[in-house]
Order: C-alpha cells, then sequence, then structure tokens
DNA sequence: ATTTTATATGACAGTTTTGTGACAATAGCT
DNA sequence: AGCTATTGTCACAAAACTGTCATATAAAAT
C-alpha cells in the first residue's frame, strides 16, 4: 500500500498518534495537519490520496471544510474520510450532506479503519485491483512482488519497485523531489534531494530495455512525471 | 490441513472459542470476527478458504451477508457454511435460496462439522484429495507424512514438511517472515524472524538435490516465493 | 558566446539484507 | 536414561541495494 498517502488532520494529539501509528503499520504514507490552516499548507505543497478528518476542530469544524473543499474543484476528487466521536454526533453527520465519502465513529478498530480507507480508495477509483497496478503494458503485481512490462518480467529493487508502482498510481502529474521522497521514501527520512535523481536514473535504465524511457519525463525546474505523451 | 484458513464469524464468545478449538484441533488456520464488520476488515486482509458464519448475527443476519458476498466477484467462489440452531431456523434456510454451501445445526459434533468442512472444500474444488498436495511433480502426502519429487521418496523434517507444504498451497504470492511464522509455525509462538532464513535455507538443500532450488525464490525486502520460474 | 543553473551519469563506499555453517538446547524414541 | 534427529539462535560471510559525491551535459539566462 506504500503507494498512498493519507492527510490525518487532528487536534487531540493522542488520537493522531495514534492513527499515524496504524497507518504507517499498515505502510501508508502519512501526512499530518493539527487544524485547518496547517492541512491546508499541507495540500499547497502535496496532495495526499486521503484525508482523515476529525469532525471536531478548532475554529472550525470538519464538516465545513469538507464541504470548501468539496467545491473546490482541484480537490473535488479527494477522498474524505470522517472521524467522529459516538453516538450523537454519527446520527447528524449522517443526515448531512457534507460531501465526505465516509466515515468512522470513535472507537474504532484499526482493521475497521484500514477497511474503510481500502474501502474509499477503491471506491473512488484509486485501487482498481488491490493487487494489480497496470499502466498500459507495464503491470506490478503487489502480491506477487513482480513486475511485468510487455509480458516480460523485470528484475527491480525494493526502491525501484516503489517509486515505479507510485509513478503508475499517480500518473501525468509532475512531482518534485521533495513530494517524490515524501511519497515514496516516507516523510521522514532525510535524503539529499539529489539521491532521486539517480533513482529516476536507475529505473530510466530499466524501462529503457524496454523502450519506455520516454515515459518518465523530467519537466525542468519542476520535477518528474511519468507520462506517454510528452509535452 | 495446515494449510486451510477458515474464518469464524460468530458473536458469541463461548461458541466461537469453542469453534475455533475444535478447527486448530484438526490443524486447520482460523481467522475470528465477532460481526459482519470485523469478517469484512479481516477479508481485505487476508482471503480464507472457508467461512463458517453464524446465522443469526447483530446488525446483519448471516443470510444476508451471504448474499452480499456471493454476488462480489471476489468471492463468489469462496465457500460458506452457515451455523445455524436447530430446529425452526433449519427449515428457512433449507428454503431460502441464500447461496451457501452448507449448513450445520447447532448441536453439532466436531466431526460433523469437521466431515461438513472437507466435503465442501472437496466439492469447491480446493482439495482434490485431501491427503494429497500436489505441485507439478513435487507429491505430499499429509497422512503419511511423505514427500516424493519425481517419485522419488524424500527425507524432510517436521517444520519442512509444514513449509514446503504451506508453499506448495499458496504459491506465487511473497510471504514475509512474519507472515510464514504465523502460517507455519501458529500464530503465537515467539521466534527469531531470522530462523525463517534457516529453514528456507534447509529446505532449498533438500529441492536442490532434485533440481528444484529456484523455485523458493528471495523477494529482497519482501520475503520469500514458491513460484516456477519464468524469465 | 559566456555564464549560470539544473539535470544526468558513473563510481564507490557504507549499509542493509540474506545466506550459511556451527552449536547447544530440546524433543522424541527405544 | 541414553541416543538421535530436529530446531532455534548466533556469528560471520556474501550479496544486493542505496545514498552521496564528483563530474559531465544540457538548458536557460545574461
Amino acid at each position: 500500500m506504500s503507494q498512498f498517502t493519507i492527510l490525518v488532520v487532528e487536534d487531540e494529539p493522542a488520537i493522531r498518534s495514534m492513527l499515524v501509528m496504524v497507518l504507517q503499520q499498515y505502510d501508508f504514507n502519512v501526512l499530518e495537519a493539527g487544524d485547518v490552516t496547517e492541512a491546508q499548507a499541507i495540500l499547497d505543497e502535496t496532495v495526499p490520496d486521503l484525508i482523515l478528518l476529525d469532525w471536531m476542530l478548532p475554529r472550525i469544524t470538519g464538516d465545513e471544510w469538507t464541504r470548501r473543499l468539496k467545491s473546490n474543484d482541484s480537490y473535488r476528487d479527494l477522498p474524505i474520510i470522517l472521524v467522529t466521536a459516538k453516538g450523537e454526533e454519527a446520527d447528524k453527520i449522517r443526515g448531512l450532506d457534507i460531501g465526505a465519502d465516509d466515515y468512522v465513529t470513535k472507537p474504532f478498530s484499526p482493521k475497521e479503519l484500514i477497511s474503510r480507507i481500502k474501502a474509499v480508495l477503491r471506491r473512488s477509483g484509486k485501487i482498481h485491483d488491490l493487487t494489480q497496478i497496470k499502466f498500459q503494458d507495464i503491470v506490478m503485481d503487489t502480491e506477487r512482488h513482480r513486475v511485468n512490462i510487455s509480458d516480460k518480467e523485470v528484475d527491480v529493487s525494493p526502491t525501484e519497485f516503489k517509486l515505479l508502482s507510485f509513478f503508475l498510481t499517480h500518473p501525468d502529474k509532475v512531482y518534485n523531489r521533495t513530494q517524490l521522497l515524501d511519497q515514496v521514501w516516507g516523510r521522514n527520512v532525510y535524503i539529499e534531494e539529489r539521491t532521486v535523481d539517480v533513482h529516476i536514473r536507475r529505473l530510466r535504465k530499466i524501462l529503457a530495455k524496454y523502450q519506455r524511457e520516454e515515459w518518465l519525463q523530467t519537466v525542468r525546474g519542476f520535477g518528474y512525471r511519468f507520462s506517454i505523451k510528452n509535452s
């Protein structure tokens, strides 16, 4: 699952770190925000694959922010799961047309949380098949841990595997080095930005064997993009 | 039987632990869930070989869930055995076209339960011959605890036997050390992860005598995989 | 055309992961 | 009890992978 990034917006530190721990346990990349302002700042940087949002936040309630996000074109397709306290809130929310994609009620088990996340990701089309990632004639099977390019088995290292699967699941968009480090390596690693170049290079070398080199493009000044079309 | 995993969905703790005990007695791997939500969460994680489902569950009845599962492509072939209270329910169920593969009526003897499970597994094609596991020209006889590779008798230790039978019944997929410990050694043992390496090594040594070494593959950073090699 | 800035690339050394032999503890058997 | 096969662990070896640097190229800016 390491190709997915989740933004956790939760003001209560204890709960937040619990959430983060669970998500990391399941190999998600996690971004954290304590309030909506922080969350917005992160969104300007990196777009996650899903937001896990506490319904009760200081200053602005989760559903207000949800509404705002959902009315913004660039975030319309960003799935949001609301985290609500049990009981009375749940009922209100159920009735509200706030545009969230799902909600979980505290307390919940890690497994429940994960399965809802997977369900939402699947529903939103980010996961077609949990174990298979396809892009043109490149097929990655996360369960069997195999990469095939036009039906030929390709040998890749762990990092190359993660990087490629990230690109395949996030095609056409440009990512800068920081974003790639965050999403592929994880948020709390300190690694030289230029290291990304080297891994791009390595991936290109592999792709080149199958004449797919030009799919991994350099966007000078901005980063890299995986895409069949060239600008 | 250690190659089969059964998911038990039952809300009554006493009955559930009884079921679990019986199944473990007969060397099944058991997953437990107290309700449908938990069960769903488990399904997202691991797909069992069979579901043992209480017909009466809180919130949603077993047969409703059965219907839902059976209408989902990825679970259509997952056999389900309903556990029902005696008498009146059984008749209703018999008439219902709920898609379950069989049902047992409480109270039942362990032997009855096991034989129904075996019957369903056999019928669903998961077992051809309960005592035999075949993979290419490797044949394991679980009853006599014997292994043959291209008709030659092979001497293996108990652990090697379990490990090999696990791989033969779960080919192609990559398992990490923890998963292998869970599945082959059991869930609540505390054993060093690296011990798995050593057993892999021992198994490879045996396989090497028959030029089958390359079927047991290392997937660096992720675990091991049993698969006929393709380049 | 020259300078400046950004990216590509090869080499390499440190680190991480896996392979392997040895050994002592244990379990099973007679 | 005595014997043997098995098993978990460890220490070290081997291999694979990764991050960084230095240098080469390429693209913009002046």
